[in-house]
DNA sequence: GGTGATCCATAACAGCGTTCCGATACGCTG
DNA sequence: CAGCGTATCGGAACGCTGTTATGGATCACC
């Protein structure tokens, strides 16, 4: 009964895009609605009638994150030696950040400021480090790994692949640093850690 | 040859106190100039001529905050048995983040959208550093840990430690999840991966 | 006491997210 | 076909931000 819709879905994608593309250009910081309303050619009411506000878009891009960042997970070719296999994860971990690193920052190191993911997304979230848990869960069953929590496991692991990410993305690494070799080493040296005694064989060089 | 100035030390310090405040009860976000002014009992002014703006203020909290940090760190006592004294170092490093979670988001996590630490603030920063690197050349040169260069250990080592501070910090832990036993676990596991094969009584348990 | 240099609080400016409102543009009715 | 009703959206307004410009206040010196 009344004007034809202009705020519909391919302009909610249109929105998305352009809002990475801000974003991945000059940081977190620079995604404005009155620019990103500008580069669309529409008005900032478009993000309020589409999303709900800046916090909601900005939970669409962290879900558009961990959808992107759960296709690589799952996407990994596993083998089924434990070590390989969480080093190959964690270097599927760091590949995503690389390639997205201000979703990365929106997904993990809350670079927006006041923004916290709601539950649906946060459920996402939890689901894509499910092949983390059923590699260790796995390795523990079958007694390569010694016998804690799998949880224990899975947070260490999480933590250095989180850790030294993010350290990279921030540029805290010092200068000239191999960082693809010494990541490696350090995810198998972190794994390793985690085998029991009488089996374990670990070379992390 | 004029009026006598107020915008002194003593200001200066009772401004980096307040902002301390401002920034521990509402996060990064609720930092803002005005306020500051306001409950200092001054004027906007006052932070640009005495820190030259926004970011330099920030700076300021960041320098603190390293300066704190390695405090907790020199002040570790360590005992010579590199797995004991890396974890003892991971414990002072987390408990330094737990204190001042704020400061440690500026430190470590860029929560200050556009910040960026100036060069001296980040050698302080490089020297706090310097007993985990000290502990790390020690237990290669006695062939307790791999011959690796010392870099890749300390960067593996700081990365569990800030993977694991951070993600407790931003509220990624699973509920209920014991993180103090499991983050000396996880620090020892990933400690005892860089241990010679034949030199290897790990138990991380 | 007047003068002049200095300092600082106030106000102005540009930008932000958000809210509100009026012009718009269509389907339906007479 | 004309006019109405209403859903819709662009633009203006509000209160906030960091930053900059300005003008009044204040003291040392002559």
């Amino acid at each position: 009964m009344a004007r034809p819709r202009t705020h519909d879905e391919a302009l909610r994608l249109k929105l998305l895009d352009r809002a990475g593309e801000l974003i991945a250009a000059d940081g977190p910081k620079a995604l404005s609605l009155r620019k990103l309303a500008a580069d669309a050619g529409t008005s900032t009411t478009a993000v309020y009638s589409l999303f709900g506000g800046k916090p909601d878009l900005v939970n669409a891009l962290y879900t558009e994150g961990f959808r992107r960042f759960g296709a690589r997970m799952a996407g990994t070719v596993l083998t089924g030696d434990a070590i390989g296999d969480l080093v190959a994860l964690g270097s599927a971990y760091r590949a995503s950040a690389l390639a997205d690193p201000n979703l990365y920052g929106i997904m993990f190191t809350r670079s927006v400021p006041g923004f916290e993911p709601n539950e649906d997304a946060e459920k996402l979230a939890r689901k894509t480090l499910e092949p983390l848990e059923r590699i260790i869960r796995r390795a523990i069953a079958d007694g390569v790994f010694v016998d804690v929590p799998p949880e224990t496991v899975a947070v260490g692991c999480w933590g250095i692949v989180h850790g030294l990410v993010s350290l990279e993305l921030t540029g805290n690494l010092p200068e000239g640093f191999d960082v693809t070799g010494s990541y490696e080493a350090a995810l198998r040296a972190n794994a390793s850690g985690w085998l029991r005694p009488q089996a374990n064989g670990n070379d992390p060089s």
